[in-house]
RNA sequence: GGAGGGAUGGCUGAGCGGUUGAAAGCGCUGGUCUCGAAAACCAGUUGGGGAGAAAUCUUCACGCGAGUUCGAAUCUCGCUCCCUCCGCCA
């Protein structure tokens, strides 16, 4: 949610944000909104006023015996006036917050403005692309010679856009989650959280998946609960309503779970294999941080993920995204896609973004500086990475002219001492 | 699922329907005292909205939402969450 004053004061700066990010959400009824909320509020308030007073006018009457009667009746009709108004100053509040809760975050200044991922500009590559002394294979083909990945199977159990992981591939999924929390817990000073994978409507309103992606969540109808998309979700709703210490900050979270998403409009795109399914795995990296630090936090998350990539030794490149591929409640985001010589891609396995306020200020998530004044922290979060497409990386990098995988060094204490996936 | 109890400020915990935005204690902040500290004493210490340059004024909020009333933390109803016991289950 946007500070209100910045559309007051700023409508046509908000607008622009609105085009940019390819939104269709439309201020033309804000200012009558706003202006009629609150001229009802102040007419509202000088009616209470006039209650509260009266009513101690009314109780001192009393208790000298005398008579009050004519101050009571009166009120009688203040009260109903109060009564109607306030009806009324609801119904423009309510409309009021759903307007504000459908605008998009803005994005910072140097973020590209551009319409679609041709405008998104590639900041970095890092690593060689692999020499391969024959043409590698996707891994889906690799991954069912090998044992390892089942589609058929996942897909008479749930349907299509599942997998089912076996032996070493399994193994090999739950290598990944401990190398990176081992990671980040250990070498990056991150708290290893493990939340609940079912979140109510509210959380999910706080971090800006509602009321716009509904259609992408699954929802559990009876419970009015969804399966989580992003552990962002619940990670980021750890403060929620809350003041937190300025001495704390920042707070550093890493957070394994499942993530469920319906994919909802993107059938027929990236049908094969796992590159895009319904559930998967990922570390995610959550930081609530002082507003003046939250570009370099985002930074050094961005810097962490990357050394997960690094240290399995895979090639990436981060892309830093334009307006029109940002997410809602995104400022800034960095994409990192790692390198799938199978599929002959580059593949998505984190985006890392400065929500600044945004979050913070729908989820009430605030903090005392330094000069004792309450503020809303800034939220950045990213993935640490994503685990499907990292495992698609691995297999098709370290994949060898036999049908074999190689596991990477680092992954090896992970998997108990296997350096070789072969086929069983 | 059944029976009962509860939800008040950073925490503990009072609170007859009418100066209770809220006692008291703890904590925290500032001050006095001290070479310094502790103790003691004094003062301050919830948040949101509106008006104002500011001082300040005003309004809302005692889990959430309705209701009764001139007036609700206090009474009624619904919901949520927490606790205890019983049942069921991992």
């Amino acid at each position: 949610m946007l500070d209100i004053n910045i559309i007051r004061n700023d409508i046509e700066r908000v607008k622009q944000a609105i085009v940019n990010k390819n939104e269709t959400t439309s201020l033309d009824s804000f200012q009558e909104l706003d202006s009629r909320r609150k001229t009802l509020l102040i007419e509202c308030d000088e009616l209470r006023n006039k209650r509260n007073v009266t009513s101690k006018e009314i109780s001192e009457l009393r208790s000298k015996k005398k008579d009050a009667s004519e101050l009571i009746q009166e009120m009688k009709g203040v009260s109903d006036q109060i009564k109607q108004l306030e009806a009324e100053a609801k119904v423009l509040s309510d409309d009021l917050d759903s307007l504000l809760m459908r605008i998009p975050n803005i994005p910072s200044d140097d973020v590209p403005v551009g319409k679609d991922p041709t405008s998104n500009v590639i900041v970095k590559s890092w690593g060689d692309k692999k020499a391969f002394s024959f043409t590698p294979l996707p891994h889906w083909e690799l991954g069912k010679e090998l044992g390892i990945l089942d589609f058929e199977r996942a897909a008479k159990i749930s349907g299509a856009g599942f997998t089912l992981y076996m032996g070493a591939g399994a193994r090999l999924e739950r290598a990944l989650c401990n190398f990176m929390l081992d990671l980040h817990t250990q070498e990056h000073g991150y708290i290893e959280v493990l939340p609940p994978y079912l979140v109510n409507r509210t959380s999910m309103t706080g971090t800006g998946q509602l009321p716009k992606l509904e259609e992408d969540m699954y929802r559990i109808p009876e419970d009015d609960l969804f399966l989580i998309p992003t552990a962002e979700v619940p990670v980021t709703n750890i403060h929620a309503n809350e003041i937190l210490s300025n001495k704390d900050l920042p707070i550093l979270y890493a957070a394994y779970t499942p993530c469920f998403r319906r994919e909802a409009g993107s059938y027929g795109k990236d049908t094969r294999g796992m590159i895009r399914v319904h559930q998967f795995n990922k570390v995610e990296l959550v930081k609530f941080v002082r507003p003046e630090t939250s570009y370099d936090e985002l930074e050094s998350l961005l810097s962490v993920s990357e050394k997960v990539l690094q240290l399995l030794g895979l090639q990436y490149q981060v892309v830093k995204l334009c307006t029109g591929d940002l997410s809602f409640a995104a400022a800034k985001c960095y994409d990192i896609e790692v390198w799938s010589p199978g599929v002959n891609k580059f593949l998505e396995v984190s985006s890392c973004s400065n929500f600044e306020d945004f979050q913070a200020r729908r989820s009430n998530i605030r903090f005392r500086d330094d000069e004792g004044n309450l503020r809303f922290v800034h939220t950045i979060n990213g993935s640490g990475v994503a685990l499907p497409r990292t495992m698609i990386a691995i297999i098709e990098t370290y994949q060898r002219e036999d049908g074999t995988v190689e596991i990477p060094e680092v992954l090896r204490p992970y998997m108990n001492g296997l350096d070789i996936i072969r086929s069983v």
